[in-house]
DNA sequence: CTGTTAGCGCTTTCAT
DNA sequence: ATGAAAGCGCTAACAG
């Protein structure tokens, strides 16, 4: 393997010249320039990466940290993640991935101790989360994926939820509905805080009363079972609903089969929305769910580009970067059924498939 | 940051004998060997991932290559990551992730030539890929996430197709189903000598044969609509068929949507199963789908191991490892319906919800 | 505009 | 069992 040395002794000129010209640290004569890149053409050579980073303190390594243990459908996931190793390789960048399932700020320590990367990016950050006091606290350049409770100084990107929800409500409002119900995530997620889950339900109860539509909010568990049992008693108590949004796809199977068990049909009978659901899983659904997809692959490019501007010194002006999610019909929604009827259908003759 | 001589001068040694004392390369006594660890601990000192990499020649990153434009099975393959990151981890390295679109050796060469990895996982490799060519050529420690035309000598890892596929019908055969169809991929991939689609086909043909069972083998796209016009050619055309293993989940949707148009119900009229799809996916279903649920976070475990076996000298024994999918019921297959009617169906008054 | 040289923090001969 | 010292391949003062 050629290294710096070769290279300039090929080209005639002294080691370091070859650094400057390949950093452009330094003005260099247009003629040895030349040299140098024929030289290095030749050669092969390709800058060792250990060796750079070791000499000047920058390994151009970034690490993205994310928890394995409370990741959820994983399509979405995947797609920040790719989003965030592309953008990284666009902008001389590699990725690490740092599974860690413990939040300590502890061992977030040891893997910046050992002087490996340049900066993190965080993904499934709590509100109130100890490793972003410790990098703060060491002065170590990061950016979020997500938000905490207090975001003032932070780097972050995160969808906009309120945006989001009021898409999805401004869409069923045009499509008739006046009677909306939210499906939430489980109550102890809520309780705990988790910030998706929050920020939607706000930006729910603001927006439905803004418009002056009706509306209700149930906790769910992220479970077909959960979704069944929620949606029988969410419409045995409120039969004028007419449409749903939920916020955990993982009810959908459940809340389908229920439709199904009364011989609704969808979106006749009731319409149906997913918050924040990749497209993907939307369309495993028959018909096909209306979503709201997530910027996923945007919002890991976002994460990468507001560390590496904090690490090229550029001046990180615009710290916050909120996108909303995308509406994609899927023809889960549908105009508001005739009032006549309560609750209406079209046959009830469909037989019970079980749960 | 403490480093090493600040270490060695705390506990009054030389800085060789802490290298000597971290790394094991030489023995220590007892004593000092406190000592050292004792000054360790007080500086909180972590080894410079860097710079020990430089002199070693060991950086001790791995890298897992992957193809971000290829088709992705999406939740499958960030559990394939997240093996192969957790693996790596737990072994001691660090995993970087290079999103490669272009098959190029040249690009991989490029990345190799940067010194920064000891060696990378492949994944989606084509039945002959010029990048394991190349890694031959050089010798430079790798494994893959997948096969080759010629796997002579290669550290892969892989589903094993014959026996999934074996199992999946099995369970089909023990309900009864004599009459079984298989939905491809699309042609244009099983033509271009995709993996995973071959070695089901092949499969599916020999066991069904073997078995006596009657088959049909149907290409189809990717897409609802593939899946409703598919499986409505395949029934109109074979009656007969009362359950459909398929190798591509996307096709489902419209399946189900035909078959409801029909006034079919899973799994009383037809039984579906889906051959390498995640248990997340098969369960936004109506009734949930069973399916052979891909090993993929061990696969991603394997192909760090594989390749770690190889770097730490170790006799890599076997190199070969297949992994049969796991059996998830969930619904979608049942006892083969009477063949008294023909097609049977329950009720017809269901409303068609349009695709 | 170019060359010389002192490290970066660690591993690893070669001594003792 | 321990130390001294020569690099690993590169960057970045410091000199001209």
């Amino acid at each position: 393997m050629p290294t710096m040395h070769d290279v300039a002794r090929r080209a005639n000129v002294s080691l370091s010249t070859v650094s400057y010209a390949i950093n452009g640290t330094r003005p260099i004569s247009e003629e040895t320039r030349q040299r140098i890149f024929a030289a290095m053409e030749e050669l092969g050579y390709r800058p060792h990466a250990l060796a750079r980073g070791l000499a000047s303190k920058r390994s151009r390594i970034l690490a993205l940290l994310f928890p394995t243990s409370e990741r959820g459908m994983g399509t979405t996931d995947l797609e920040f993640i790719i989003g965030a190793a592309d953008t990284a390789r666009d902008l001389g960048y590699h990725l690490v991935l740092w599974t860690s399932d413990i939040n300590d700020a502890v061992e977030l320590r040891q893997l910046i101790q050992q002087g490996l990367v340049d900066g993190v990016v965080l993904m499934e950050v709590h509100l109130n989360d100890r490793r972003i006091a410790y990098l703060q606290e060491i002065d170590f350049p990061f950016s979020i994926i997500g938000r905490c409770a207090d975001n003032t100084g932070l780097a972050y990107t995160d969808i906009d939820f309120e945006q989001t929800v009021r898409t999805a409500v401004q869409h069923l409002v045009e499509l008739g509905h006046t009677d909306i119900a939210f499906i939430n995530h489980a109550r102890e997620v809520f309780d705990a805080g988790y910030g998706p889950a929050v920020r939607t339900t706000d930006a729910f109860q603001r927006i439905t009363q803004e418009l002056g539509i009706h509306s209700v909010i149930r906790f769910c568990h992220p479970t077909a079972q959960a979704g069944y049992t929620t949606f029988n008693a969410l419409i045995d108590e409120r039969p004028e609903i007419t449409a749903i949004a939920a916020m955990n796809e993982r009810c959908f199977p459940g809340m389908l089969q229920a439709i199904a068990d009364r011989g609704w049909c969808v979106p006749d009978d009731i319409s149906l929305i997913s918050l924040v659901s990749s497209p993907d899983v939307a369309e495993m659904s028959m018909p096909p769910l209306a979503t709201l997809a997530p910027p996923a692959a945007e919002l890991g490019r976002l994460g990468v580009e507001l560390l590496v501007q904090q690490l090229d010194g550029r001046p990180v002006s615009i710290t916050e970067r909120l996108l909303p999610c995308r509406l994609v019909l899927g023809g889960s929604t549908g105009e508001r059924r005739a009032p006549t009827l309560n609750p209406p259908s079209q046959f009830s003759g469909v037989a019970d498939p079980g749960l």
